[in-house]
DNA sequence: AAATGAGCCAACCGCGCACAG
DNA sequence: GCTGTGCGCGGTTGGCTCATT
């Protein structure tokens, strides 16, 4: 016996959203909450599945969704999370809370790919010669100068990396122009739509799915990155998220006394978390290592091995690693610069700490663990980018 | 001006897992 | 333990726009 349909084929529409059917998918939502999809075709009239429902919501219209340029930060963030976890999408938007997996999937496929294998041929190139001298460079060394990645790709081909930015800024006007024609690409419409409810509180749902809403107070940080506009007055602001647990199931003991201060926000154990990534804290740990992933040479198949999943693709290469690694700390590196001529003094502040911390996890094994590169990362982003309240959302960070 | 190619992204499809009965 | 149902995930596709020829 096949299995059935998710629902009739006859009858279903399909392709592009409108905007009316947006609205009755919202109001729906916002009275009985998201959840229960099989009833919503059915109790809206709409013409659409179930699947195609909640996908509009879950990546278009859900609230909180942070739409348009990634930032470098998103971007090392993916592609180190990418590097690590391969195509677990919806495990790597977990880390980026106003990023659908869609989103990060296509931005992936689209741009950060072709990066990616540019910045690895790059890497090859400078590893070839820097084999001439007879040792391998930290991968932070061997890259040429300070630059970040995304300006040294400009500088090795700008006619590619300009173009690609001028897709960018093409898609983003595009979608503001064809917002005209195409209303699929206009968020605007959307959230000029959910603006008027987002801030009172949905019902909870009578099912067992809980709202899927958090308030937040109103906060500085939102007005830089939420594209939503939800807090374009700067009052109390709905934030998205039912937080699941970042991908891998890890307890940050240094993050347990804020998880537990803020425990008010249920952690919702994804079935995708724990059943696809039941590695353990050490595990992560020795993965995410500075110095495993400092050193391409230590990305080696045994590494590889104790990854969830072991998926191969994602750690066929070493060089994907060494150049994930380094692609990321370049990004940090940019981002701190631009930090920089901000707020200079706290910064020099932070970064002697950091290197204090690195210096003494480097080099002192009996010490408790090191922080894993990416906590380090993640904790410095927080510290040193007030505006980027990527992890905000996750009680993990 | 028309044809073609490339890039982008929303949406679809199929599969697998969890859970209730 | 088995079956049916609902949901989530990752891969893929289709259609749109812009750039190039």
């Amino acid at each position: 016996m096949g299995r059935p349909p998710c629902c009739d084929k006859v009858g279903i529409k399909k392709g592009p959203w409108t905007p009316e059917e947006d609205i009755i998918l919202v109001s729906y939502i916002q009275e009985h909450g998201p959840g229960n999809w099989r009833s919503v075709p059915t109790n809206t009239g709409l013409s659409r599945c179930s699947k195609s429902c909640r996908l509009r919501w879950t990546n278009y219209l859900r609230p909180g969704i942070k739409r348009g340029n990634f930032t470098p930060h998103e971007e090392g963030m993916i592609i180190h999370l990418q590097a690590l976890l391969g195509n677990k999408w919806a495990a790597i938007a977990s880390y980026l809370p106003q990023r659908t997996d869609n989103d990060i999937k296509n931005y992936w496929n689209t741009h950060l790919k072709k990066k990616l294998k540019k910045f690895q041929q790059q890497a090859a190139a400078s590893m070839d010669s820097s084999s001439h001298n007879h040792h391998l460079q930290p991968s932070s060394d061997y890259l040429p100068s300070s630059k970040s990645f995304s300006d040294r790709t400009i500088s090795s081909s700008d006619h590619i990396n300009n173009s690609d930015n001028n897709n960018r800024s093409r898609s983003q006007s595009q979608s503001q122009s064809s917002s005209i024609t195409t209303y699929a690409s206009s968020t605007e419409n959307i959230s000029r739509l959910l603006e008027g409810w987002m801030r009172t509180s949905p019902k909870p749902s009578s099912s067992s799915s809980p709202s899927p809403f958090i308030i937040k107070g109103s906060s500085n940080h939102e007005e830089n990155n939420n594209n939503n506009d939800n807090d374009d007055d700067g009052k109390e602001v709905l934030l998205v998220k039912s937080v699941s647990m970042p991908a891998l199931n890890l307890e940050l003991h240094h993050h347990q006394n804020n998880i537990e201060e803020n425990n008010s926000d249920p952690i919702k154990l994804s079935r995708y978390d724990n059943h696809h990534h039941n590695v353990s804290h050490e595990e992560f740990e020795s993965i995410l290592s500075f110095e495993n992933l400092n050193a391409g040479s230590c990305w080696d198949k045994s590494t590889c091995d104790s990854m969830p999943n072991n998926n191969h693709h994602k750690c066929s290469s070493s060089e994907a690693a060494a150049a994930a690694t380094a692609f990321s700390q370049q990004n940090h590196h940019h981002e701190i610069e631009e930090e920089e001529e901000e707020d200079d003094e706290d910064n020099e502040e932070e970064k002697k700490k950091k290197n204090d911390r690195d210096n003494k996890n480097n080099n002192n094994n009996e010490n408790p663990p090191p922080l894993s590169f990416l906590e380090k990362w993640l904790l410095d982003e927080n510290v040193g980018h007030g505006d980027e309240e990527i992890m905000e959302l996750s009680p993990m960070f």
